[in-house]
DNA sequence: CTGAAAGCGCTAACAT
DNA sequence: ATGTTAGCGCTTTCAG
């Protein structure tokens, strides 16, 4: 069934043979130029270049013990914010010879776990999870390091999260700024959605404001638009005059049915997403929107794999998570004036 | 500077120990279990789950030769279609055992060459390219197959593409038979843009209608603006009731800017993007787009991939590209009635 | 059915 | 500076 190698490919055997030098001379030309003859070395190089030449990294890794491949699991590499953290990631990564191996867990315990089992029979030196259902019931070998983006579980040691409470606050207090009170919040699943409210009801709290309503939704736009027709129903059409969503997808379902509603935004009801999806600025009006710095946590992560991998990792240094503030992006969806994209 | 393993890691050798059967037995117990007697079969089963033993890839890697690692380039995995596609791939490869290795080329020939180095260094039995620069001129060791999706040279062999040229013929079609006529294009680069354009210039040609301008852009947001704005200084307000963009992004600009000229989506002018992006239908208006079968494509892409992999490919298969075909998405962006999502 | 032995391609200690 | 030797962890003949 599986094709079987044929003839040799290219090995060290055959360019020592080449040029007449031992195999481990070769390997040494290769890897520790500098201690072996230049004469020599150039002759090994010359005989390596010519036949293309390159070292089996499997030899190689068995011997030294390392794959050079980190482990990446995504819920799905398919969403643009994993996407961007991927690649941020990888741009870390790849100046150090390392690559990514990519697995999707759906975000879903099982899947994930199947994953990173996955990952490790591949021998991976380190993983990366990114919204981790598991947390630390993950498989680990010896000396394997895990680094959680956003995991579910709080206070995990090698961990980058977001400050989701400050990003609730942070929509909160806008709307309180720009003078609107019939406030209500679709809040998100899981634990970043359950902080994005803590956070918005607690600066509403603060300032003597009670919301007219809450609702939640799984993050997709029709859970947007069926949100927010429950409000309305609830508060009527003057009811509201600003609502806050736990996610740019749901906050564009959102803006639709107001829209359908006969309602004007940002004039009778301001909008605020969270993300800062690539889209949020397309958006008619463009919408106003908690940024989550995807691709400073995706570099951050990375570094803090790098360092528990290269040294020892100072136990003190991850104790607890990395945390990346939000920051409140505004456009038109709460200000007719300012349209910056 | 690199941690070296301190204590062995669980290995054939210590469960063979444990059992007190040889370390073959070990291998055969658990890759060929009817080979094995049941009795010791059970024991060495028992003795591997004990310990968490998994066979390390590393040393079985070395001797069959394979790695089950495919590599994957993508010009930028933090762009949806592209990372649609890369998801799909994932999905059929994963059931067989097989890892993508990630790269970034970011649309450029020598980053791709780079990356594809960096991959065969890893040993990646396969490899998958989207968007390819270098086409044929990527190194490849021996046996090893590479597979494109939409690659910039034509005709390749192991490709998949998308029928670009009908892709802007539907496009055309949509406009005429909606009877609109002062029509123009926004062409994009690269031999994509080249055949949208040429499809959309054939089908208006039979038509016997002439466009009324023609511009073209990078596909980003501000190329939409700055091409829609140049074409209507040229036609003027009235001059143009059909606008068609080589790509969503570019029509998310374009959109706007005929927004703030005054003119009503898609009353005054009708707009057609390119793709099918995921916000596509989030724009107002829902935005008509031509669909681009990103899953699709990644998925034959793979499936390519293990037919020359698994199987000598029968050369004739796959001598010429396997095309895709493109799909109008109606929405509210040409026909103010039909609003679907 | 099982064990002994060879070897995958490479690196690293030890000699010379 | 270079060659020799050993061995990474595993699979796979080849005997028994």
């Amino acid at each position: 069934m599986l094709i079987r190698r044929t003839h040799r490919t290219s090995s060290a055997r055959q360019i020592a043979e080449m040029t007449g030098v031992s195999i481990a001379t070769v390997s040494r030309a290769l890897n520790t130029p500098q201690r072996v003859t230049p004469e020599t070395r150039d002759r090994v190089l010359a005989a390596a270049a010519q036949v293309g030449y390159r070292p089996n990294p499997l030899g190689r890794n068995l011997v030294v013990g390392r794959s050079h491949l980190i482990g990446l699991i995504v819920p799905n590499i398919g969403f643009p914010l994993y996407g961007l953290m991927a690649r941020s990631l990888e741009d870390v990564l790849e100046p150090l010879g390392l690559r990514a191996l990519l697995a999707s867990s759906d975000d879903d315990e099982e899947r994930e776990i199947e994953a990173a089992h996955s990952l490790l029979r591949h021998a991976v030196d380190g993983g990366i999870v990114i919204n981790s259902r598991a947390n630390d019931r993950l498989p680990c070998g010896p000396r394997f390091p895990w680094v959680h983006i956003a995991p579910e579980a709080v206070g995990m040691s090698g961990a980058v999260e977001l400050d989701n409470r400050a990003g609730g606050r942070l929509a909160a207090n806008h709307f309180l700024e720009t003078g609107r009170r019939r406030l209500a919040h679709v809040a998100g699943y899981g634990r970043e959605g359950t902080e994005r409210d803590l956070g918005w009801r607690e600066a509403l709290q603060a300032a003597g404001v009670e919301p007219v309503a809450a609702a939640s939704g799984d993050y997709s736009e029709v859970a947007g638009r069926v949100a927010t027709r429950a409000i309305l129903d609830r508060v009527g059409l003057d009811g509201l005059d600003g609502l806050f969503l736990a996610g740019d997808v749901m906050a564009a379902g959102a803006m639709r049915e107001l829209r359908e509603a006969g309602l004007r935004i940002p004039e009778d009801v301001a909008v605020i997403g969270f993300d800062d999806a690539d889209f949020a600025g397309m958006l008619e009006p463009p919408l106003t929107t908690v940024r989550q710095p995807a691709r400073d946590m995706g570099a951050a992560a990375a570094r803090l794999l790098l360092h528990s991998y290269t040294l020892e990792l100072p136990e003190s240094l991850a104790r607890q998570p990395v945390l990346f503030e939000p920051e409140l992006v505004v456009r038109g969806s709460t200000a007719a004036a300012a349209a910056q994209s």
